[in-house]
DNA sequence: ACCGAACCGTAACGTACGGTACGGTCATAT
DNA sequence: ATATGACCGTACCGTACGTTACGGTTCGGT
């Protein structure tokens, strides 16, 4: 990944995120990132590998939030969980992977699948691997760690990204990501956890 | 709402299901509905206007789930909550609601609107009288209904919707249904119940 | 100095689609 | 019987966009 390509993909990004998709134009992206449209093609092939190389571009740039895997108690349990929803909640509020889900979802035979492996797919995995670790040190009690995720997934996002996506003007500064962080995985351990903590949240 | 228009706004919906988004031309709903061009721009104004008709109709045919005001004890409540989410799970796996989620996405700006006001607020004001009248009853409890709600909404739809509306091939019969619904019902109430229930879930 | 490759800017091409126009048909009303 | 109007099918128009082609420029290598 050459830094010239890197510099395309972030055009075609802030284009994506200021105009939107329609606005998209391979006219548009040339002028933009001050290429030719023969570089574009040369280069990606055609709009979908554009789009396409994009998606993963970006999807790269997300990978995050691996925990410590040292001695983990009560406190750095909640503390990587923690970890995982701040950064899952700024990641689907952020501008750019709003732009992002919803050229995915209108290329969902092409696009969907990137943005899911590289998502929902890959922050289960991540995630199921601290949830295993949290139950052998009988932490937390579940029988099905992928539903047991699902549960977290939904805590923390709740109706944050379909509302963004559908374009609700919704803003969500980090405090507001901390309090949600907390909230959710407070009620995920009430859910879950194996030591009897109030049930009580909200 | 005359039944001639209905039938178009029907091949509308049928195209978006089974071709999607990017097959709906003017010319394939003239043709699929059997009515010309013209007609479609004499009643529907224009592409746009065709697309928020189409979304309008279908949304009205959503409204359902209102619950039981009478004597609202704990089993009337779980079953209502349980008839909520059963019935907003059917509705966000349908094919019917990807694809028009799909294309409310795709033009947030003039469609998003309305699918949010008919979907995620339109269930959200009828929970939360439901909550309201629950927490007088002394049966749940909580500060606030519309975070109540959201986190019912969470624990309801998980990750489904946005796996959907990516394209991850995921079929979920009547019975996963009822069970999601269950299960989801039953954290809610671990979370928010009065009455004290067993933490344990899942 | 010169070559070739890579690239820029722009023009051009083909196509597909939104939107309009028009002739023909059928039903209803007078 | 005839007129009116709604509607169908199709042809047509203008435009926008994806894609290709081409002339000019820059730049590293020899």
């Amino acid at each position: 990944m050459t830094e010239r390509r890197e510099a395309v993909l972030a055009a075609v990004l802030a284009l994506l995120v200021e105009k939107g998709a329609a606005a998209l134009t391979m006219t548009a992206v040339a002028r933009s990132a001050s290429c030719s449209k023969e570089t574009l093609y040369k280069w990606f092939g055609d709009r979908d590998g554009l789009l396409t190389e994009t998606v993963r571009w970006q999807a790269s740039k997300v990978r995050a939030g691996a925990y410590d895997r040292q001695h983990l108690d009560a406190g750095a349990l909640r503390e990587s969980l923690e970890g995982f929803a701040a950064n899952w909640l700024s990641v689907i509020s952020s501008e750019t992977s709003v732009a992002l889900n919803r050229v995915a979802i209108g290329q969902a035979e092409t696009l969907g699948g990137i943005v899911l492996a590289n998502g929902r797919f890959a922050i289960g995995e991540r995630l199921k691997g601290l949830l295993l670790d949290a139950r052998n040190a009988r932490l937390v009690a579940f029988d099905d760690a992928e539903e047991a995720f699902r549960t977290f997934f939904g805590l923390v996002g709740r109706d944050i990204q379909i509302r963004l996506l559908l374009g609700d003007r919704f803003t969500i500064d980090g405090a507001a990501i901390a309090d949600d962080a907390r909230r959710a995985v407070q009620q995920f351990l009430a859910l879950y956890g194996a030591t009897k903590t109030p049930a009580q949240a909200g």
